[in-house]
DNA sequence: TTAATTGTTTCTTTAAAGAGAAACAAGGAG
DNA sequence: CTCCTTGTTTCTCTTTAAAGAAACAATTAA
């Protein structure tokens, strides 16, 4: 599709993190926001090994909220866990 | 806030379309894909100068989700205007 | 200045998302 | 093997978001 081949290529030309930092403000919802730094959050706590059950009580949210995150990792190839390894350091696969 | 600057941060590391588009199938759920590529025509046809009404009945949507993107063409600075301009076209202000 | 068009905001109703609880599955430790 | 921890899925109920309608404001053209 056309707006979502545009809105990728758009996100990927933008190397200035300012200015990407405004788009983000522009284009989505404070709850998109609010929801897509949560889920980062819980990649990274699944990422680091925390059993999902003391993620989810830890933010008062419900179970399968994070086995959606559990998936991604697990996905092959997983360009997020690629991404955590190399910004959070490399974890041992379960 | 960390998390959200770490994010913002990895959006603006990538720079080839393909991973992008992988971690966008990842990082989002489809329903925000699919609003998001709504929300990016929307913003496309405001840029073009098409009424509100025109656009909420040619996509069944509702006028104020509308506003809220008349909104940001309005910001000043706004990025996404600027976007826009160079990916479409400058249009004349209004 | 008046009428028509367009933009913005608010209200009510409808539809969808998420929490909470619970059941079931899978794996590991004793 | 049995028990315990953890992961996954399903169900119901509550909360939240969006549509639809309508009112009001602003702008433009005659």
């Amino acid at each position: 599709m056309k707006n979502y081949d545009d809105l990728v290529a758009i996100f990927t030309g933008i190397d200035n993190p300012e200015e990407m930092e405004i788009f983000f403000r522009e284009i989505f919802t404070p709850k998109e926001l609010k929801d897509l730094t949560l889920r980062w959050q819980l990649l990274k706590e699944l990422h680091e090994g925390r059993p999902q059950r003391k993620i989810a009580e830890k933010y008062h949210i419900s179970l399968c909220k994070i086995t959606r995150g559990s998936k991604i990792l697990k996905n092959e190839p997983s360009i997020t866990r690629a991404i955590l390894d190399k910004y959070y350091g490399k974890k041992s696969r379960r």
